[in-house]
DNA sequence: CGAGACATGTAAGGGGTTACATGATTTA
DNA sequence: TAAATCATGTAACCCCTTACATGTCTCG
């Protein structure tokens, strides 16, 4: 958005590291996962996201073994084997990890809200709008019910953060909800 | 979700063409739009969607470029270069292009709904919420202003797809405002 | 007519998805 | 105890992004 497009400028942070990384979103989770948890396999990451943020934030369970070691390797975070049984590596955060984990958390937001929704596509292009909405409907009364459901369990304990985010998420279903009712009634 | 998941079971559709290739969103907007326009070269693609589906679907433009010829190969649009001049790609739909866009246009969404904002992660990782919803306020505002715009200029004309998929966009955004000016206030 | 801006592309690399596998544990 | 399901992980492929380039208008 800034800047001319195509003056050929070499921009090149000066990284305090040999080895930096792109930090993406998936990053993140597993960063924050690890700062809650302390230290962690690959599973217990799936166990957490899967009962959490995999409700609004859905990604295979593949990128948390992947993921770390990527992590790992730029120093964000270290890795060890369980000496017996399964041996499988455990994770934890490093001070680094930590630092990136804070500025992130405690940067304004750059990326804007993104719909990337198919069933928006389909309708730009064409699709049977009740039709469609119907099909909708049924998704979007299986996620509320998902969402709402977890809600209820944890309704008084939870932290403020993810009690937050899982309203943001009921929120935005049921706004969807609204409009896709709209079009049948229509 | 259907059948355990573990089963070794080879599921191979048998393909009415050798090479079959998976279908994404993407593929669908250049479907849709070679669809619109008849024929077109990849810039023509690309004004139309940073007019239209951009504005709630982006993805850089060089997918434009590679896209058309991934569905090339699968003979869902045949290519022919400009005769004169710069000698441009012009695609087109062929009947088996026509056919897939029109059965997915048709199809019951499976996928559903995703939140997917950089936003809520945060949130749900512990940024300070006030802070979080000024910022992300800021950045809903500059993209309602756009589609607005958009909603205003072709108020009329525009088909019933394109309208009721931008007035979705609006309503979302809408939504996502209403929640994130609730944080604000506590 | 020179400088931006627009038009038009190519190449490399990596993150993410899909598919495949094989222990372990519960349940009928 | 056989079968299903859960746990745990690996590997390959490919879409997509990022970065880089080089025409070609257009307008002061």
């Amino acid at each position: 958005v800034f800047g001319s497009p195509n003056r050929t400028v070499r921009i090149r942070r000066l990284s305090s590291d040999a080895s930096d990384i792109r930090l993406t979103p998936t990053s993140y989770i597993v960063l924050g996962f690890l700062s809650l948890l302390g230290e962690a396999t690959p599973y217990d990451l799936k166990r957490m996201v899967s009962l959490s943020v995999g409700h609004f934030w859905s990604f295979p369970h593949s990128q948390l073994y992947a993921e770390p070691d990527r992590l790992a390797a730029a120093g964000l975070v270290t890795v060890r084997k369980e000496p017996a049984g399964r041996r499988r590596k455990l994770y934890t955060l490093t001070g680094r990890g930590e630092a990136a984990l804070a500025r992130w958390r405690s940067a304004p937001v750059l990326e804007g809200y993104e719909m990337r929704d198919p069933a928006t596509l389909k309708l730009f292009f064409g699709a049977e709008p009740a039709a469609l909405a119907r099909a909708e409907l049924e998704v979007l009364a299986a996620e509320l019910r998902e969402l709402e459901g977890v809600s209820a369990t944890e309704a008084s304990g939870a932290p403020e953060g993810p009690r937050l985010a899982l309203e943001y998420g009921v929120h935005m279903l049921r706004a969807s909800r609204e409009f896709w009712e709209r079009l049948v009634r229509e």
